[in-house]
DNA sequence: CTAGTGATTCCCT
DNA sequence: GGGAATCACTAGC
């Protein structure tokens, strides 16, 4: 069970403010996914900042996009992008509006309803691994563009929210690194997470990938 | 444990 | 045309 004050909604006045400041404030808070199978409850453990069009790690580098355009609206809103050829990722956008800065949710503690998060995530070989990723968070929850710009501080019932939880100890809060951004946008280290937590995901340096070898595939898939 | 690579599709250049 | 805010799986140590 949760505790009853850890069940207050997060004001969409905590996203308002600078997303370097929100980003480690957003760790120990809780996303509340309600399915047709159930309710899931996430602790955050790790997530990521990118701040605006000035950041070349973000989305809004090269302005809006039909893809990013939620990120220019109002705090508070899920950001829901699909990467990668097969997977989503969540942020939530910060504010001032029309910054369009947010924070990537990367990982987190599934607290409350692992049997339904384990549902989508057959392969994780451990509970801690549900949500150990944002790809693999995203799925654990059943989050998909259909969930883009979804208000995050709605009113109970809503599919996607967030609640105030009890915020990580300033003792345990670390930060690094982005994952996976490459150039200068990977200097910044803005990544911030919960020290010590299992479900943190493992820091994986940026690797430009190569075009394989030999033949490469044209078209058609095989027969 | 680390390093390497295929999967798969959308979106912007 | 080709990269992408990733994951799962394999080989090798």
């Amino acid at each position: 069970m949760i505790a009853a004050h850890d069940r207050t909604p997060l004001p969409r006045s905590f996203f308002d403010r600078p997303v370097l400041e929100a980003a480690p404030a957003l760790l120990g808070r809780l996303l509340v996914r309600e399915l047709p199978e159930g309710r899931i409850v996430l602790r955050l453990t790790e997530v990521e900042a990118y701040a605006g069009e000035a950041d070349p790690g973000s989305h809004a580098y090269r302005g809006r996009t039909a893809r990013n355009a939620v990120m220019y609206g109002p705090p508070g809103h899920a950001y829901v992008y699909f990467t990668y050829g097969m997977w989503h990722c969540l942020n939530v956008v910060c504010g001032p509006e029309g910054l369009a800065s947010g924070i990537l949710l990367r990982a987190g503690e599934v607290v409350e309803g692992a049997d339904i998060a384990r549902l989508r995530r057959p392969t994780a070989r451990r509970d801690h691994e549900l949500a150990k990723g944002p790809a693999r968070l995203a799925t654990a929850l059943g989050v998909d563009r259909a969930l883009d710009g979804t208000d995050l501080c709605g009113p109970e019932g809503e599919p996607l929210r967030l609640l105030a939880g009890t915020p990580a100890p300033e003792p345990l809060l670390r930060n690094g690194p982005r994952t996976g951004v490459s150039g200068e946008g990977g200097v910044h280290p803005w990544r911030y997470w919960i020290d010590g937590e299992q479900s943190v995901s493992p820091y994986r340096a940026h690797t430009p990938r190569r075009r394989t070898g030999a033949v490469r595939r044209t078209t058609t898939k095989g027969s």
